[in-house]
DNA sequence: ATAATTTTTTAATCTTGCCTAAACAATAGC
DNA sequence: GCTATTGTTTAGGCAAGATTAAAAAATTAT
């Protein structure tokens, strides 16, 4: 029940998986663009994927996963979550420094290793960067977590729970702004004219935040939105 | 300072690495045996390595290691035996079974990773097998270990420090055996039929030891030899 | 509807690492 | 010293995964 591709081909599959939860299907382009290749090279690895039943491919229209080819890919971002987790956790590497090591950690291992991996972490539900790990069916938890743009109200209380971008830079610019996965701060003001906001952490101290940056961040609510449609 | 090579390409410096500290030389045929290659793969692969500096190879001769070359290769090997602890230290794996996992692994991560997973692992000085782990300079502790059949001398006391065989099937027949590392026997008797032993173990239970078994095993003496020549 | 543009596919090549079979060196036997 | 054997290299090829450039299909614009 449980194969496994070729190095370039979990990747391949990591990359339509998640195109296809974005718009249902995987352009050429779309996947090219993500491996950072030509989409001439896609074309290619799509006729070997739809050989193994692993995605159907329509000629000029797009790719979609097989549940084998699903299995296969949920199986491969469990493991890459897994690694960040423990290269965080265990290793002390700092958030912005985990994602390089761990694509090429996530081709590594059988089900039994993820499973003694999982365990050794204590089955954590989310990697360093709020992303949720699916667990060894290849589901997950659906999350609460929104964009922040969504969040209009003044006074709203929320609480950063993950990063739509994982990119080392905005990382470590949330570093420089002291925002941290799980920290809790209320919404001050928000500024149309730039889509900046200003927001008070816990402990009252007031943060200016860029909206490229509020744009990336995911958020949950903490309460039952206050009523209190301005200041 | 740190370069790193190809997978295939650690593979060959480790495999020369071992030839050359066995033979002084790495013969095309003996690489590749250790390999599962064919000698004409081997002369292809050479040629690249002498170009890259990390071997000098002479023609009809065999090769050695470069400076370089011996860098990345006990680097590798520093990376597998790390990895081995870690697998069974913190993934409960049986020793017969990280050897094929370390060797997917040894090629992954960096200095700074390996010195962080070094540290994580408590710096340990030898893997499950009880083989050396070199440090961050390639070098390492010169080892006491010996192997049982120079051990002639009843009631010689010895303790189990390593295996010059790390196949499954044999760690698993140690096991069967009752035989871990470090574990402290005296020898009982010898039989030059056979070439088999007898031992007792410290709670003064006896074991049969074939003479296929022992010639595996690499032990440290106890005591400085005590003079008793014959029984 | 036709033309222009974008996207996908095909065709021809490249690289890495491997193989088999044949040629070539080195070694050993006599 | 010549011959047989062993070990090494060359030659020719294959497979996976990529690339570039050109052809074909789909989409968008007029
Ligand atoms: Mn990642
Ligand atoms: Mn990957
Ligand atoms: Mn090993
Ligand atoms: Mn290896």
């Amino acid at each position: 029940m449980n194969s496994t591709g070729s190095i370039s081909q979990e990747n391949y599959l990591k990359a339509i998986f998640k195109l296809q939860n974005e718009h249902g299907i995987a352009s050429n382009q779309a996947i090219a663009e993500k491996l950072a290749a030509t989409p001439a090279a896609v074309t290619g690895m799509l006729r070997k994927l739809t050989e193994l039943e692993w995605v159907e491919h329509t000629a000029y229209q797009g790719a979609v996963l097989t549940p084998k080819g699903k299995q296969i890919a949920t199986s491969t971002i469990r493991k890459h979550r897994l690694w960040e987790v423990f290269l965080v956790e265990k290793l002390q590497f700092k958030w912005d420094a985990v994602h390089q090591w761990a694509e090429e950690l996530e081709h590594i291992g059988d089900a039994d290793f993820t499973e003694r991996l999982d365990a050794f972490l204590g089955c954590p539900a989310t990697d360093p960067h709020g992303d949720p790990i699916p667990d060894a069916n290849g589901d997950w938890a659906g999350n609460e977590r929104v964009i922040l743009a969504d969040v209009l109200a003044c006074n709203q209380e929320f609480t950063v729970r993950g990063v739509s971008n994982s990119a080392s830079d905005f990382l470590r610019h949330l570093d420089a702004l002291n925002i941290q996965l799980g920290k809790q701060f209320s919404v001050v003001e928000h500024f149309p004219f730039d889509g900046s906001w200003e927001w008070k952490d816990e402990s009252g101290v007031n943060v200016r935040v860029s909206r490229e940056v509020a744009s990336q961040l995911l958020v949950e609510l903490n309460r039952p939105q206050m009523s209190s449609k301005s200041q």
